[in-house]
DNA sequence: TCGTCATGACGAACAATGTTCTACTCAACG
DNA sequence: CGTTGAGTAGAACATTGTTCGTCATGACGA
C-alpha cells in the first residue's frame, strides 16, 4: 500500500493547507539519493516530453515509463491511474500561465493575453486539450488561473454571475479550438490517409459540391476556408468578450 | 478484398453523385435476405444503441458486434475502422437535424433552434460529441447542417467570411459544451470515485478556499456554481450571436 | 439440375493498452 | 548484524482495435 498516491492527488485538488510540495532544503535531510528516484515531477516532465514530441495519442503509461528507463508498474506508486496523469499534465500547463494584475481599463486585452497563453500551451503539446476538456475543475492550478480570469472580469465591471459563465464559455472555447487545431495538424502529418485534404483541396471540394444542395458553401468556398488559425481564434474570442461590454459600460 | 468499405466511406464524404443510399424497393430486386445481413445502417443503429445506453466510452467494436449477435471481425467488411464508426455516428446524428427555411427576420432564433437540436442530440448520446470534435469536416450530413446554418446567417445579413467563422465557433462551442456536460453526468453516475463532488460540495469547496489566494472564487462561490446547464448554454450562445448583430443592422 | 464462384460472415489470433500481483533491492535504524 | 519498509521492477491479466484464413451461402452459367 505504501504512501498511496490517492492522497497526493487529493492534496493537489484540496486547498493548500500547509506546504504544497515540502521540498527538502537540498542537502539537509535527504542528501541526494544515489539513483534519481521516480517522483511525480519527473513523471510529469516525461509525459510532457512525450506529448510535445509525439502528441497526446502517443501518451501511454509504458511510453512514459520508457522515458524514465523503467517499467510501467513503477509509475503506479506515484500516480493513481492515467486520468491522474492527465490531471498532472493540465495542472502543470496551467501553472505556467502568468496572470496580470487586474487593470479595469484593459480587462479585455488582459483576457486575450491570458487565453492566448493557454492556447499556445495547448498547441505546444498537441492534443492535451482533450485532457483539459475532461479534467476535473478542482485542480489547484486550474483554480488559480480561473481565479485570475475572474479577477480580471470583475475588475472590468462584469457582474459575478455573468463573469463566471463567461469564464466557462471562454475556457471551453479555447480548449475546443486547440483540440481541433491539433487534430488538423496531426492529420496533415499522417499523409498516408488518402482521404485527408489539404487547405486547397478543401476549397476545391467545397467548390465542387452540387449547387442545388450546397449553394452557399459552394459560392463562398474561398471565404469559408480562409483565415489562419489565429484569425479565427481572435474572432471568436472577440465575439465572446464584446458581448460582455454592455454590463461594463 | 470484396467491396472494400473504404469506397463506402469515400462516398459518404464525396459529393452525392447519384443515389445516396439506393435502397431497394422492398421486394423487387432483393426479396428479403433470410438472415438479416449486416449493413452499415444496422451497425450504426447498434452503435447508437450502445452509446445511448452506456455512453461513448462503452462503444467498442466488440460491444457493437455483440448487439448484432456476431463477432468483431464481421464488422470490418462494412467499416474501415473505429474512426469510421465515429464518422457514421456523427453523420447519423447530423442527419436528424431539421433545418428551417431561412427567415431574415428570425435568424437569431433559428440558429438557437438548430444548435439546440444539436445539443440535445449530443446529450442524448453521452460522449458522442467527442467524436464530433474529432470528426472530419467533410462528412456529407455535417456539410448539410453547415450549409443550413450558413444560409440562416447569410439571410440575416452577415457577411460570408464572418458567417463562416461564426459557424465554426458556434459548432465548436456546442460540441465542447455537450462533452463537458456528458462528463459531468457520467461522473455523477460513478459515485464510487470518492473525490467526485456534487453541486453543493463544489460550492462548499469553493467557499473553503484560502481567502488570500482565491478571494473572488471564494466570495462568489454561489454565483459561480449557479445556473443549470441550459442557462449557461443559452448565455454563451447569446454572447456569440449578439456579437454578430452589428453586421446585420 | 449441377458445378463454380464470389461475397460476406466468422473464429482464432496478434499487438498494444491500462492495471495489478508479487517478488526484490537497498538504505536506514535497532 | 538483522529487520523493516518504502520504492522499484518484472511478469501477468483483461480488454481494446485489427487482421488472417476458413467457411457458408446464394447467384449464375452450362
Amino acid at each position: 500500500m505504501s504512501v498511496d498516491p490517492r492522497r497526493h492527488r487529493a492534496a493537489r485538488h484540496a486547498q493548500p493547507a500547509a506546504r504544497p510540495t515540502a521540498e527538502p532544503a537540498a542537502g539537509a535531510a535527504a542528501p541526494a539519493p544515489r539513483k534519481r528516484p521516480i517522483t511525480v515531477e519527473r513523471i510529469t516532465d516525461a509525459a510532457l516530453e512525450v506529448v510535445a514530441a509525439e502528441g497526446y495519442d502517443a501518451l501511454t503509461i509504458r511510453r512514459v515509463a520508457a522515458v524514465l528507463g523503467t517499467g510501467p508498474s513503477s509509475l503506479y506508486a506515484h500516480i493513481v491511474n492515467k486520468d491522474d496523469l492527465d490531471d498532472l499534465l493540465i495542472g502543470r500547463l496551467h501553472a505556467e500561465v502568468v496572470l496580470p494584475a487586474p487593470d479595469p481599463a484593459a480587462w479585455r486585452e488582459q483576457l486575450v493575453g491570458v487565453y492566448g497563453q493557454l492556447r499556445d500551451l495547448y498547441l505546444r503539446y498537441p492534443g492535451v486539450s482533450r485532457a483539459a476538456l475532461a479534467a476535473v475543475p478542482t485542480n489547484l492550478e486550474t483554480l488559480r488561473v480561473g481565479e485570475g480570469v475572474l479577477a480580471i472580469l470583475l475588475a472590468g465591471g462584469i457582474d459575478p454571475r455573468t463573469a463566471g459563465w463567461a469564464r466557462d464559455a471562454l475556457s471551453l472555447y479555447v480548449a475546443g479550438y486547440a483540440l481541433e487545431q491539433s487534430l488538423v495538424r496531426q492529420r496533415r502529418r499522417n499523409e498516408d490517409q488518402e482521404w485527408v485534404l489539404s487547405h486547397d483541396e478543401v476549397v476545391d471540394r467545397f467548390a465542387a459540391l452540387p449547387a442545388d444542395r450546397f449553394p452557399h458553401t459552394r459560392r463562398h468556398a474561398a471565404e469559408l476556408a480562409s483565415g489562419t488559425g489565429p484569425d479565427r481564434f481572435a474572432f471568436a474570442l472577440g465575439l465572446l468578450l464584446d458581448g460582455l461590454r454592455p454590463a461594463a459600460d
